[in-house]
DNA sequence: TTCATGTGTAAGCGGAGACTGACAGGTGAA
DNA sequence: TTCACCTGTCAGTCTCCGCTTACACATGAA
């Protein structure tokens, strides 16, 4: 993980709404507007926070469809785990973000997250 | 780690600045104008990165007196672990910050990062 | 005295991000 | 047709944060 992917996670999680999003979320998905109702957030804002954190990797959306036909947009946490501490961030800070056609990534090719 | 506290250190570390000071102070202490001068950043503007981090206890500061008796403010890193993943940050929102009054922390008192 | 080096703080600007309100469109049920 | 749901997007406001410029003050060396 370079130090952009760090810190566009670090600003998808670091943020009031959106980690009241995951506890919500981490007993399983939800769609968008009972979503809302539940945090007492606005929908369009929801739709913000929500777009920011798949960007980041942190949840994914799918749309789905009810049993009476109804268009649901659901969403559910990806599993991610990521550590803080001097080493990891400092790892990070020196990542140079090496040229697209290049081979030689010196760590972690693209990802650090998940768990696959 | 209640969410506030959570959400303080996300906020002190998830900034593009502060990871390379972050990087920086890696290789030992460093006093505010020497720091400014490597990152090629305003002092002033150093200082509210710096007081930022302080706040969060990602970093230190202490006043000293070098050798020709010019008082200057060393920064080093504190040291820090924190994990984030779904069940680390469901637990932090589900704190829900006792009355100070109140001796039953569910799990964690006061503190989950260093070492002590 | 002047210069170079520090610490510390205050005023102000600009832009990004958070948030609201209103819109268009779709569905099934009454 | 109307209602009650849902998805999606846009325009606008407003606040906070990042950042710069500018101060006041102290020290040792020239």
């Amino acid at each position: 993980m370079d130090s952009e992917e760090l810190l566009a996670f670090l600003a998808a999680v670091g943020h009031a709404q959106r980690i009241r999003i995951i506890g919500e979320l981490a007993s399983g998905q939800l769609y968008v507007s009972e979503l809302a109702r539940r945090l007492g957030v606005s929908r369009p804002l929801l739709y913000m926070h929500l777009e920011r954190m798949e960007k980041a990797g942190l949840v994914v959306g799918r749309l789905e469809l009810s049993d009476d036909g109804k268009a649901l947009k659901y969403f559910e946490l990806a599993p991610f785990d990521v550590r803080l501490n001097v080493d990891t961030i400092s790892a990070a800070v020196r990542q140079v973000r090496p040229d697209p056609s290049d081979g030689t990534g010196d760590d972690e090719p693209h990802s650090a997250k998940g768990t696959p």
